[in-house]
DNA sequence: TGTCAACACGAAAACGTTTGCGTTGCGGAT
DNA sequence: ATCCGCAACGCAAACGTTTTCGTGTTGACA
């Protein structure tokens, strides 16, 4: 087993200095060129790689991105997380990733553990139970230490940080009217409870889509779910809660579902109640993942292009620590420093499938 | 903005040293009672938290594990790392995430990039280019400089190290074994090459199970597709080709594929074809994702537990890690340390749906 | 021969911790 | 008065780097 070899070692067995040894792998021009090159060969023979650590701790920066996200075995998150990924890779970055479960004191813990010191920014999407509480004071107490967040998706305007997001809203519109213009009458809308932000964007969106149509809303049209059921235990319980529904509303003929599980739950009923898909029920979800490509009949969705969104997001971060570096050069008014925190919104698509006409 | 407050900041501000301001806030018993409620009342309104980076250099050991997967959208992986996360947070470790996206040179970047200090150690998937090359020189060079790797699902032999593994014979053998119980004579099977070791494993399960009722493996009834296909632009190719497969066996009454996807076009193909299923035509598919649960019919799959994979490779590999903690004081034969490296096999388990009767 | 650059390199600080050991002051025992 | 012990704290090393500021040795030149 040999450890790794460090500069000291290199420069006790080349009989120099520490500083000689740095200098030499760096190719400064100080060192004479014989003491260079024996250095070089050695440290190529010993395969010499710096500690990261230590140059962490010597230049104040890790190159290392925080992630935080609610859940992890989920497309769209999946996606973001390649896209962050990918572009940190390329500028030189690591990801270290936290989950918070949807939990907002596992988001806390996770927050304050990664900001002593191991991460640079973070780039994370709000989780569900925070979303709730309205508490946070975590996010502003990390970015008053110096720390930039780059939230995605699940957003807040509370705190002034820079963002990525889908417009959920226009989105929504886009698909309603999409489903008015080939002939729906009554639109039902699958949607959760409105504490979650995109949840409540898909709401107004949909709302919106009716009302440009002079269609009137009815409320026994809207179906609102409680997240829990979004759960995989709890699949057959959705089942019912939507076959319910539909029974309740027999003029149904086109739906709306603001993610791909109820979507494809509600075709799932709808052909279990003989209903044909797209001729009696036209169905669109939002998020466009697996589900979609692959369910009987496929399903037209709104796609959010998660892995653009992420690469934005990364991005955004790094163009602001990079833009931090020289800021600690110069001197920049504390107050003058660029409060002009970004919101980049990536365009939905609505990818046409089976489930309309 | 306030800064992160270190030690030196108290010290300094208390007008005591260093290392008082230490031993006051881990309640050294050196300390006067006076000095200490100082410093702690001092220290807990300035929120002090020591810094990673610095106690990372100290203890040699930073606490973080690094994980290397081919890709991250994807159900089994995603999984496994959700595993691998809360293993690792309970038992007060970071996951720091490197995608090789199936590529070798990517895989070696990344492990050397982390290897030079970040992470304690790893947690990784083999890539195919790798697999294919069969060059594993980076995974011996990293654990010959100390550094501990845990594989799984992808794993070779010829590195010496922990496993965590899922019986695909097995598993494969069982499915293929229920198909032939509910009668089918003529089951096909859906392949990758032979390279990945995992499709290998399941192809020889197949052939066993068919060994084992007397019944003869045909050439004709076994596709070995090209991976690429399993990508999601190439999606129609991959259900000509198994189209194509059909329309030349017409007996087939059953199919065992290799993963989810595979067996879910396969399912699709099927209908096409005017089969019914499970009636004419049974199908089980390896790897419960998503698919799986959603397909019209359900699709019957070998489940490989990718939680639990995750959290057994977390454990070996933190149990390593702690284990080398307490041999750099008791001192150890290098030659007589555990060249006992475990291999865990998760078991599998049929899930039974709607696609077998 | 004395002066001064240029050259080649070393010492030490700094990043933020922890910790072994040294030091100070003081009270009590002899 | 002397010594010992102990309480309470400081010094400095160590982890591995980079970098600023020396410092010594050359050689050229007047």
């Amino acid at each position: 087993m040999k450890r790794k070899v460090t500069l000291k070692q290199i420069a006790k067995e080349l009989d120099v200095s520490i500083s000689t040894v740095s200098r030499a792998l760096s190719n400064s021009k100080e060192i004479g060129e014989e003491t260079r090159q024996k250095i070089q060969a050695f440290a190529k023979f010993y395969n010499y790689r710096p500690n990261n650590i230590a140059l962490s701790l010597k230049n104040k920066k890790t190159k290392t991105i925080g992630i935080l996200i609610p859940e992890i075995v989920h497309h769209f998150f999946s996606t973001v997380i390649r896209g962050i990924e990918i572009v940190a890779n390329k500028r030189g970055y690591n990801v270290i990733i936290g989950l918070s479960n949807e939990s907002f004191s596992k988001e806390v813990i996770n927050m304050e553990m990664l900001a002593n010191g191991s991460i640079d920014g973070f780039i994370l999407s709000i989780s569900k139970e925070t979303l709730l509480q309205q508490d946070y004071h975590h996010f502003k107490e990390t970015i008053s230490q110096g720390i930039p967040i780059v939230m995605f998706d699940r957003v807040i305007n509370e705190v002034d940080c820079d963002k990525v997001i889908v417009d959920d809203y226009k989105g929504s519109i886009n698909a309603v009217k999409k489903l008015i213009a080939t002939g729906c009458k009554n639109i039902a809308l699958i949607t959760t409870m409105d504490y979650v932000s995109v949840g409540k964007l898909r709401t107004q969106g949909y709302l919106k889509a009716l009302e440009d149509h002079r269609i009137n809303p009815k409320a026994s049209l809207i179906l609102k779910l409680d997240d829990s059921l979004a759960l995989e235990e709890h699949l057959d319980i959705l089942e019912r809660e939507i076959e319910q529904f539909f029974k309740n509303n027999d003029k149904i003929d086109g739906i709306f579902a603001v993610n791909e599980l109820y979507a494809v739950t509600a075709m799932k009923v709808a052909r279990k109640l003989d209903f044909r898909i797209p001729e009696d029920i036209q169905v669109i979800g939002f998020t466009d993942g697996v589900l979609s490509k692959h369910a009987r009949p496929s399903l037209t969705t709104v796609s959010q292009h998660g892995q653009k969104m992420g690469e934005q997001a990364a991005n955004l971060l790094i163009d602001r620590l990079e833009l931090d570096d020289e800021e600690d050069d110069v001197y920049v008014d504390e107050n003058e420093i660029d409060m002009d925190f970004k919101t980049v919104v990536i365009e939905t698509e609505l990818i046409e499938r089976e489930s309309t006409k």
